[in-house]
DNA sequence: GCGCGTTTGATTGTCAGATAATCTAACGGC
DNA sequence: GCCGTTAGATTATCTGACAATCAAACGCGC
């Protein structure tokens, strides 16, 4: 006996809105049909649309608002992270693979960010800018906020905006070692922060990566 | 006048039942409580569960099995980048960004490939053994899946997962442009694999560097 | 006691219909 | 012409019902 018509209601009612989205090359932005409407033009009820483009809108690919309408959307690879960062599967993951994972992309990226700034001198303003107000703080939320900050923009410096995204799910791994640094260490950190800012300015990769790879690999000593 | 309640029953739902997988502390598989029991305890319809549920299920966060229920997902990347790829918003992510990232990721864990190289010869064998049948083989969908299976296997052999993962995100957007490479241009990409390989084995990471960056930025050429 | 089909209860899947909340656009007073 | 109001459209949420599916308990024959 074949029960091979697996394909729920709901997964061919999503299959056939991307479809609709191919066939008639929507941007971000463009209208959908109403729910009424595409459940009729599928033959299904609407509560089974909505199923399928509420599961749509989660990832970004349909937009609704309500008394409007829908749309698509605009992809935003940070909501995606955010919602798969939690996972049992993936808070698994070995600290020290996220250290060395953040090493290998945020000094990968500073010779791209040293072109940046020779164009750009707001980036430099930026980055400093970030280091004044870290020696201004002592309070402990704002200062992991200001190295999450920095790390970021750092990224962002590089134009390279997958491995912003990228950048934002390892921090969010990253959070929970974060809040075991200790008061004093954070003196050095600012140093090494500065440090960093300074070689980068010059031009000098090799150092700053030498320098942002201790500074990350710190985190490793706390490990035991 | 605040209308500021924006939260969304079924935001809430997705959010609570988030939580309360991460304060089970539950891992991929374990069971969840059923939608009318969940719907019970968040105080709001089945239907709003029901939402939550499915836009969960289709990030792979949950699974839910007719007559039998709910359960904690095993996430499969694989399957989020599917929905994702055919995106518009995706494919406006500028080629050059996903190029120079490949780049950085994938020079970038050179050196813990060659440290594992040392202790584990297997890696090397594995390698090797899909350069053999590259060389091999002239079906285009079949060279496509080993260029793949190669640069997976170069990020696999760091021994980070996370940039494993990543790695396989970049792929799927890189997939549009793979199929412009000509018949003429794979004999070079062969040498290339087989140069990389040999690099390796010897430890030189400099020179493999080298010759990763050039073969990924071969694509650069094709984008005119 | 054991093997095997059957039943049954639990659970998800789908539907229909109704009401509330919200937005857009048309309307109308001034 | 400007601005508040209204009306229609659309999504958001709920209720209640029934179908489909599955796993485990059941019972029958041996």
């Amino acid at each position: 006996m074949q029960t091979l018509q697996r394909l729920k209601v709901r997964d061919q009612a999503t299959e056939q809105i991307k479809q609709y989205i191919v066939s008639h090359k929507l941007a971000p932005g463009d209208r959908l049909p109403t729910e009424t409407k595409l459940a009729e033009t599928f033959g299904i009820s609407r509560l089974s649309v909505r199923e399928a483009t509420k599961a749509l809108e989660f990832l970004g690919i349909v937009q609704s608002k309500t008394g409007v309408g829908l749309s698509v959307g605009e992809i935003d690879l940070g909501r995606v992270t955010e919602h798969l960062g939690f996972h049992p599967s993936l808070q698994r993951v070995d600290p020290n693979q996220l250290i060395d994972s953040r090493v290998i992309i945020e000094t990968g990226v500073l010779p791209h960010v040293v072109d940046r700034m020779a164009h750009d001198e707001s980036i430099h303003l930026r980055l400093q800018e970030i280091v004044d107000r870290f020696r201004s703080t002592r309070d402990l939320k704002m200062r992991i906020d200001l190295d999450i900050q920095f790390h970021r923009t750092l990224l962002e410096s590089s134009g390279l905006e997958p491995l912003v995204a990228f950048g934002d799910l390892l921090h969010v791994f990253f959070q929970r070692f974060r809040e075991s640094v200790k008061q004093a260490e954070w003196r050095v950190s600012v140093d090494s922060h500065q440090k960093i800012v300074q070689l980068l300015a010059a031009g000098k990769v090799g150092g700053a990566a030498d320098e942002l790879r201790a500074h990350i690999e710190s985190h490793k000593e706390r490990l035991r």
